[in-house]
DNA sequence: CGGGCGTTTGAAGGATGTCAATGATAGTGG
DNA sequence: CCACTATCATTGACATCCTTCAAACGCCCG
């Protein structure tokens, strides 16, 4: 693991690296102080949990830096990846004493992390925090319909495609923010080979054989195990089957959130 | 279709078959009064269209009365359900101003519809509302990564016996709130297996084969294509490979919500 | 240099989809 | 009231995608 990463990390709001897209964008200086107040900056390193199954749901997060991966596991040990959190969304159980779920650092982390209770009392005193929660709760929600049909209407090549599709535009969404433009056009996996067969529901050997394919068909180019530069977009959106809006629900770009109107009715 | 089920609907609110688990229910007197007036009681024949995919969000629903299926197409036509709505559950797309998806009415409906911007005005000003809804959107995306896990990590057999399981839940529930004793154990599938294959991930022909093993197993009775007694429920309970709590979940019963103290914040 | 982990590659087997034909049921029109 | 047709469900034979099992390879780190 880079150690580098979890070193020296700032614990100011104002070096916040994902400020502009977190719930503290959402409220004013009054909310944002007392959510301040609750939270701290927490590293976990890759492979650690984060919140167990069933687990006390004690605290709720924002992830600063790298993903969490959200999972499932049935009573005879399968696990099952249901969901990723990227740089900037907000993870956790409201409003629910236990877990359903185990969340696990996929790879290195800096969450801020919040107390829960103090969180939903937060939310409580400011609306419109708690709406935009509601509004990311719909956008997990569109994205967890969007990932039923991949895993199910989707072959493991189409799904493959998809995968790559989407770290590429989470990657290039993430450096659209910080304002560099090198290196555009290559997807990087921060999963396992792991992990990316329990989130798209095969196994680590299809997988390997469909990069290969692809890479073979010309369509993306091999960079090594988790970098991927991808030749020929048009092609690997034709292959994966899905439409633009498909992604972008994927990717975490809501498609058309009118939420700015009704949210001027809160200020 | 059964046409005496849309026949001769009531339509007071003191009549409403599922007023005890609705939203109304969390709501004080202007709020239900709010609601009231811009509600109407609505039927839809099988097989009808509710809401088309990327149509015009202009109302959300309650449903009374049957079961609707949240499906989204792929562009080569195919198609997946990817959520079903039963009595008593809400569903539309709020704050946003075309739907993601297709709402059909899986079974002849009676709904009681609400226009969109009227609601989310009502919402603004009934936090307690905004509040249920948002507890509403959490529970669905419970059931939506159970289903992903569904999905993936368990075969057919184990899809075909956890859907028997969440049917005969579903109607127990229903009877429950009738106060009705007669018929239980009985598995009652308001799909055609045309639905049961798209909202399982798989075709009409696996799921007749695995009903037909159950029962030649001993573990459940056809007594119709849609009405399987249940024989041995910790055996079937066993082969899904599910605890009482997944089956909860997807049988919406959520398992712990402790909403009533922070409820009680808004009254 | 050696061990362990992750990845790749190959071969074989199985679960499930596909194709096809028959049977059952309900609604329709004569 | 009864054939007639359409839709749905069942059953069988076959095809295939994908998993499983197995082994080799590369790479990082001690």
């Amino acid at each position: 693991m880079s150690a580098t990463l979890l070193e020296n990390v700032n614990t100011l709001c104002s070096d916040c690296p994902v400020k502009s897209t977190t719930l503290c964008a959402t409220t004013n200086i009054l909310g944002h102080t007392e959510l301040s107040k609750i939270s701290h900056v927490k590293t976990v390193p890759s492979g650690g949990t984060v919140l167990g199954d069933d687990a006390e749901a004690s605290f709720v997060a924002t992830v600063l830096r790298g993903v969490v991966r959200v999972t499932k596991s049935m009573r005879d040990g399968r696990e099952q990846i249901v969901g990723l959190v990227y740089p900037g969304e907000f993870f956790g159980r409201l409003f629910a004493d236990r877990t359903s779920f185990s969340y696990e650092a996929a790879s290195d982390l800096v969450l801020c992390v919040m107390d829960r209770h103090g969180f939903e009392a937060v939310l409580q005193r400011h609306p419109e925090l708690e709406h935009e929660i509601m509004l990311r709760g719909f956008n997990d929600l569109a994205r967890a319909y969007e990932r039923s049909m991949l895993l199910t209407a989707q072959s493991t090549l189409e799904r493959v495609s998809t995968y790559l599709l989407v770290t590429l535009d989470r990657r290039e969404q993430l450096l659209e923010h910080m304002s560099v433009e090198l290196h555009k056009r290559v997807s990087v996996s921060v999963l396992t080979r792991r992990d990316m067969a329990s989130y798209l529901g095969t196994t680590i050997e299809t997988i390997s054989r469909h990069v290969h394919y692809l890479a073979a068909q010309g369509v993306i180019r091999i960079i090594d195990a988790s970098h991927f530069e991808v030749l020929n977009h048009i092609r690997l959106m034709s292959i994966s089957g899905l439409t633009g809006s498909d992604l972008a629900v994927l990717s975490g770009r809501p498609p058309s959130s009118t939420t700015s109107a009704i949210n001027s009715g809160y200020k």
